[in-house]
DNA sequence: GATGAATGAGAATTCATTCAT
DNA sequence: TATGAATGAATTCTCATTCAT
């Protein structure tokens, strides 16, 4: 995958197809390189328009505010962080499969937020430092949570709790546990901690067991 | 405690008196609020400066440069944040008390940490948030929590595996799985999400049995 | 000639041509004004700005800093002030010229700096103003000079004294009164006392006799 | 003489005395020092208190404002630049002695400024960088010169022209040549090529000697 | 007399944005 | 569509000066 590829993938959100003209690709690339780095409010335009390869003009011909370019990054990221829930075929497996028990999920979860978070490692680091700073990113979070995933997730754990599988505890507990947990271990793994000698595969696995027998119903 | 008091305790380090003139605590304040609610990269100094109540060079008077200022403030917190460890009753209590146990350690951790937070939270939403940018202060952390916290805290996990409380997994997995867990809940509850209506007690007892079930030994 | 020609003309170095686009060809001319009457210290990039009729903006759009802004004015005039010895045919002829003496050289001289001074006075202020303060200047200086004009003017000497016309001194003393008399009465006559009243040629030729008498080698 | 007494000495004119406070001295000691360094424009107030080892408040209770701490020094100055001639012995001598000639008179001069501008270098030097710049001082040496010096010398030069040992050229010519001359030597030797090896006593002779001849009566 | 905290005007420089080409 | 010169408001920081102690 060549260095545009992936930007035009992340862009694209449910197989609509996204144009992007080259400059426009090399403005967001630029941007986000930077607004990862040194942060939105710290990162200057000129400067992008520099590492981009672009006169300073023509950042404004496409995005009207510095503004408008944040979120021009920001928002198809907020679908595609959302993802898996968006998947048709993610949810229904997880109910279908008679094999599957919520230990899969949470395992199929974490793999596949690994995956996307190393992958689009710049745009996890504006998130991370802008949703403070923009109540706007943070609704649009709390939209598409709710919307998107917030049901899907309760179902899954309904079912689960139903089978005993999981302890009494309020989906909410344990729909916050199961993130802060899987969250806590990519950000310390990505950004807090990026430098220590990781074994990905044993950690995640030995987070997942953490989280299965705290939420496991006892016996 | 009036409105200078917790400003004078906070900077405060190990009962070293602190004097701050009036205008440099109103300085300091001022900062605080506003690098919390803005950024710092995003806060001006005659914003601060009006805040404040002082002309904008008063700042310059006190603080050579807007970034030591930053440093002003976070430098002292860091300490205080790693304070639980820094108290000799703390760590010593743990291995005294007969009737101690992983669960008593976390949940003493778990309290004292959510009133730090509750107590202080600009200043932690300041470290959540600049950490990222300046790698100072990443390091500085890092140094408070080698030097002060992290031996400390594996004495404690040693203790309760041998007293075959705790899973055989490495301490540093135990001692992230831990943190993780608690700062996940506290900057879910304090942060992300403070407009939820939350049952501190028992949300945070809820925690306190996961992260048990999840970390004790299999019997 | 016009406003900006003359400055063209300065900026302009053994006809290299350089684009002086219409508002930076203002900001110099500015630059040298105020440089020259208050001095590089005493003025402000604002002041420049306001006689230029630019924004201040825009002063920076072309010269970094404002330092950056004086030495663009400084360098190219440094070159100019060595320009006779610069020009082939000025040492040429002195040597291959039958009827040639050391007066007509001087003589020479005098009336191509004369000339020169008269015209750029204010970037001769800048330069006797400045040269005080910034080591690179005087450094810049010194180089030229010995790059570019020591070693003919020593020719020069040379081919004088083997002549028998001049005194048998050293020929850096030669030198440095040849140059501290004649840039002596042109920074009497153009800055320290402009406004006596001047009888040019006759002062001048006053001047070379001067010098001739107190050089030539005595019978 | 200690470090104060060069200063009293200076501050001195006429034999008045002059009190000067122990922090007074120290601050116009820092302040001639930091003006000949890097010029009065770019001296700050704070920068000459820290150097004076006083409070800034302390220079403005000696000195209304900066420009006045400028004269104080300045004043008494150009005073001593005048000295020899105000010396009463000094012109008197020149008329009185029967050996004495134009040249004994130049070298007297010139030996004189030599010690002086050896002594008070820094002061030299401020002047030469702000004369420029404040036509206030500027007017007080033409004051000082026209009052005290030009008809003294003018004097000299006639008693020397009607001996027949000075050629017929203006007096005005004449004084400028000298001065210029000696001038021109003083600030080579001092300011514009201080690191040159210089022999100074031949150096000094020689350009005596040129000047000698290039004023003297042809016979 | 001496101090030094406080001031606020002003310094150099940066920046998002506009617009003629 | 793209450019990049130009803008002027805003930013960080400095400075001469004042004044209560």
């Amino acid at each position: 995958m060549n260095d545009e590829q992936w930007l035009q993938e992340l862009l694209k959100i449910n197989d609509e197809e996204v144009k992007l003209s080259d400059k426009q690709a090399k403005i967001l690339e630029a941007a986000i390189e930077m607004f990862a780095e040194k942060g939105y409010a710290a990162t200057s335009t000129s400067e992008i328009a520099k590492r981009a390869g672009v006169a300073e003009g023509t950042i404004f011909r496409h995005y009207k505010t510095k503004k408008e370019l944040l979120m021009a990054i920001v928002t198809p990221t907020i679908m595609k962080i959302a993802a898996p829930f968006l998947a048709k075929e993610f949810v229904k497996e997880v109910f279908e499969s008679q094999y599957s028990s919520y230990e899969d999920f949470i395992r199929a979860l974490m793999n596949n937020r690994y995956e996307f978070v190393k992958k689009y490692l710049p745009m996890i680091r504006i998130f991370w430092q802008e949703t403070a700073f923009h109540s706007d990113i943070k609704e649009q979070i709390q939209t598409v949570f709710m919307e998107n995933i917030y049901g899907k997730f309760k179902r899954v754990i309904d079912h689960f709790q139903q089978k005993g599988e999981l302890a009494d505890l309020p989906a909410n507990t344990i729909i916050r546990m199961t993130i802060t947990t899987i969250a806590g271990f990519l950000l310390t793994r990505f950004i807090l901690l990026p430098n220590l000698q990781w074994d990905d595969e044993q950690e995640m696995e030995r987070t997942i067991q953490m989280l299965m027998h705290g939420l496991k119903k006892e016996g």
